[in-house]
DNA sequence: GTTAGCACTCTAAGTAGTTGAGTGCTAACA
DNA sequence: TGTTAGCACTCAACTACTTAGAGTGCTAAC
C-alpha cells in the first residue's frame, strides 16, 4: 500500500484541522471539510490505512486521528516546496533600525514571538575564523591599562589590565606598533606559541601586558561559549494544552532561560544548513531533548564577513508551519539585509 | 484587644507550618505543633482573634487559616531583628571570581536560584552620577572609527563612527586631544549644549565626530534604561502550586523575561533603602502588579566608587524568608567585598 | 481562663450513570 | 471494485451524588 493523492489530502484536511483545534479529528468532520465529497465511512477506511502507514495516530480507541511525526514532516516537505514557489514579496520594515547590535536581536526576538504567539530565538552571530583587524591599548589610569580589540565584522572586546609599575607613553606606544605589527590579519589558528612567546621576548619585562592581550584576543575571537541567545514569549507555551503541564513547562522555561542548551540548536542548525536556510524539526528530530514534544523552525542569517546567526521559532507540533516559514523567512531577509546596507 | 506574646507565638506556630506545607492548618495542629500545652479549643479562640486582628484569614468556613500580608510582615519584621543581632559568618566562597563581570553576575543569580529553591535576579550595577574618565578615537579602517568611552567604575563603551572622508593620524590626535581635554572628569549634567557647540566649533569639519563622540558619552553615562537583569529559577515557580496556575505563571515568566519590568523593582529597591539593605515585600507591597501573589525580598550591594546592583529572590508569600534573608546577605557582603579587593 | 463535647460546614475524593464522538465491521449498492 | 449506510461497541468526559474528614464556633462545665 503507499500514499496516493486522496490520501494525502485526507492527510492534509487531518493535519490542517488538528493544528487549528488541538483537538483529535474524526472521520465525519474531514467528510465535511474537504470537497472530495466522500462519506465518514470511507474517510474511515481511508484513515486506517494512513495509519497503518504511519503518518497518523489514535491516542486511544474510540478516538480521532492526530498526526504522527511522520505525518508533519509530510505535510511539512511539501508545503516547503510550494513556499519555495512563491516569490516572497518584503514590505514594509518590521524593525526600526537601532544602532546597537543586541538591541536590534532583542528586538527581532519580540517582534517574531509577537507575530506567531509562539517562542522565539535569536542568536547573536558567530564570528568563525575571524581576523584580528586592530589593537589598542590604552592607559586609563596610573597602573591601568584598557586593551581593546577589534576584530573582523567590527566585534570590539574589551579587557582591563592592570600593571605593577607606571608606563610611559612611549612604551605604551611601541607596546601598540609591536602588537599589531605582529598580530594584526591573524586568526586565532595563525597566533601558536612560538609567536607569542617571541613577542613576550621583544616586550622585556612588559610580558605580562603581552600575555594578558594575547588572552583577551584569544577570548574575543572564540566567542563561541558564551554565545549570546535573545529569547521571547515564553509565556506562549501557555497556549498550547499539550505543552503547558508543569513538568513539561517547566522544561521549557529552563532551556529558554538557560540560553547554553539552546545553543545546541544553533549549533546544529549552523552546521547542517539546508538550501533554503530553513531547517524544521518536528518532534524527536530535534537536538535538545527538552523540546521532544514541540516542533522547532529554525533559520540561518549571515551578516556580511561571513558571521552567522540564528532565528528560531518553538512551538507546539501543531504550529502553523505557513506561517512561521513566512516570518522566519522574513526576518531571515531583513537581517541579511540591514548589515550589508 | 492587643497582640500579647502568646498569640505572638500561635501566629509564629501558624506561619511556620504554613511554610512548610502550604495547606492551611487548623487548631490541633497547633495545639500539638508547639510546646505551650494549650488544647485545640483554647487556640482556636486565640485564631479566632488572630483573624479579627487581621493576621491570619480562613480561605473559606471549616478550614484551617492561613497567614494575611500583615501577618507575615510582623513575622518578618520580628525576624529580621533577630538576624540584625546575630553576627553573619562569612566563610566558603561561592562563587569563582571570573574576570567578566556580567559572568559573575550570571553566576550569583544561578547560585542564589539554586540555594534558596526561589526565582532569583541579579541587576548590574547602575552608574549614578559617573563621571567621564577617558576618551580614545583610533581609526579602524579606512572611513571607521572607533570611538573607546571608559566612565568611573570601569564602564567601558565602544561606538564605531563611520565618516565620509579619511582622517589623518593627525586630525585624530587633535580630536583626541579636544575631547580629552574638554571633556574628562564631567559628569552628564555638566556637559551642556554651549560646550558641545563650543567644542564642534573647534573641531571645524570634523564636527560630526564630536556630536557622535558627546551621543555616544551620553549613551555611555545614563546607563538605567538598558539595566542588565540577570535571572535564574524560573521554574521553580513551578513548585509552588499557588503560583503555578497557568495565568499566574505565565505572567510571572513574562515579567522574568521582560527584563524591563524588574528594572521597577531595582528602582524601588535602590530609592528606598532600609538601614540593613534587606527589602521585603509581601504580596501587595511590591511594586510589580504581576508579583501581588508572591513575596519578594532584594538586596543592595555597592561597588566601589558608588556604584549599586540589586539582588533578590521571588517566591510564594509563603518562603523560608530566614534562609532567603541568609543568602541574600551572604551575596551582598560577597559582591561588596569583592570589588574592594 | 481553659477545656471537652457536639453540631455544623465545606472541600476533596470517590462512585455511578450518562452522553456523545468516533471507530470497525458488515452487507448492500453502483 | 470502490463506496456507502447502518449498527454495535468503546472510551473519555461530564454530571450528580455520596462519603469522609478536617476544622470550626458555640456552649456548658471545670
Amino acid at each position: 500500500m503507499q500514499l496516493d493523492e486522496r490520501k494525502y489530502t485526507i492527510l492534509q484536511a487531518i493535519i490542517r484541522n488538528y493544528l487549528e483545534t488541538g483537538e483529535p479529528v474524526g472521520s465525519r468532520t474531514i467528510s465535511k471539510y474537504t470537497d472530495l465529497n466522500l462519506s465518514s465511512a470511507t474517510i474511515r477506511n481511508e484513515m486506517a490505512d494512513l495509519e497503518e502507514l504511519g503518518y497518523i495516530i489514535q491516542p486511544h480507541t474510540s478516538a480521532g486521528r492526530i498526526p504522527s511525526d511522520k505525518g508533519y514532516r509530510l505535510y511539512v516537505d511539501k508545503m516547503m516546496e510550494e513556499k519555495e514557489r512563491e516569490v516572497e514579496e518584503m514590505k514594509g520594515v518590521l524593525l526600526e533600525k537601532e544602532d546597537k547590535m543586541d538591541h536590534l536581536l532583542k528586538q527581532a526576538a519580540k517582534v517574531l514571538a509577537a507575530n506567531t504567539e509562539y517562542a522565539a530565538m535569536v542568536s547573536a552571530p558567530q564570528y568563525h575564523r575571524n581576523k584580528l583587524k586592530f589593537i589598542q591599548l590604552s592607559r586609563v589610569d596610573v597602573n591601568q591599562i584598557l586593551a581593546v580589540i577589534v576584530v573582523e565584522g567590527n566585534v570590539i572586546k574589551n579587557t582591563m589590565l592592570t600593571v605593577a609599575e607606571e608606563l610611559s607613553d612611549e612604551t605604551l606606544l611601541k607596546l601598540n606598533i609591536l602588537l599589531n605589527t605582529h598580530l594584526n590579519g591573524l586568526s586565532l589558528d595563525e597566533i601558536n606559541l612560538g609567536m607569542i612567546s617571541a613577542l613576550k621576548q621583544q616586550a622585556g619585562i612588559h610580558s605580562d601586558i603581552v600575555s594578558g592581550v594575547v588572552d583577551a584576543v584569544a577570548e574575543a575571537i572564540k566567542a563561541d561559549e558564551d554565545l549570546e541567545i535573545y529569547t521571547s514569549g515564553t509565556k506562549n507555551f501557555f497556549k498550547y494544552p499539550e505543552l503547558a503541564d508543569h513538568e513539561r513547562a517547566s522544561e521549557l522555561i529552563t532551556t529558554f532561560e538557560e540560553k547554553q542548551l539552546l545553543s545546541e540548536l544553533v549549533q546544529d542548525n549552523l552546521a547542517d544548513e539546508n538550501s533554503t536556510g530553513i531547517q524544521v524539526y518536528i518532534g524527536s528530530e530535534t537536538p535538545v531533548q527538552s523540546m521532544k514534544d514541540c516542533s522547532v523552525v529554525t533559520a540561518t542569517y549571515e551578516l556580511d564577513e561571513g558571521m552567522k546567526g540564528t532565528i528560531g521559532i518553538i512551538g507546539p507540533k501543531r504550529m502553523d508551519y505557513e506561517k512561521v516559514v513566512k516570518n522566519l523567512k522574513l526576518l531571515k531577509n531583513q537581517l541579511d539585509d540591514l548589515y550589508k546596507k
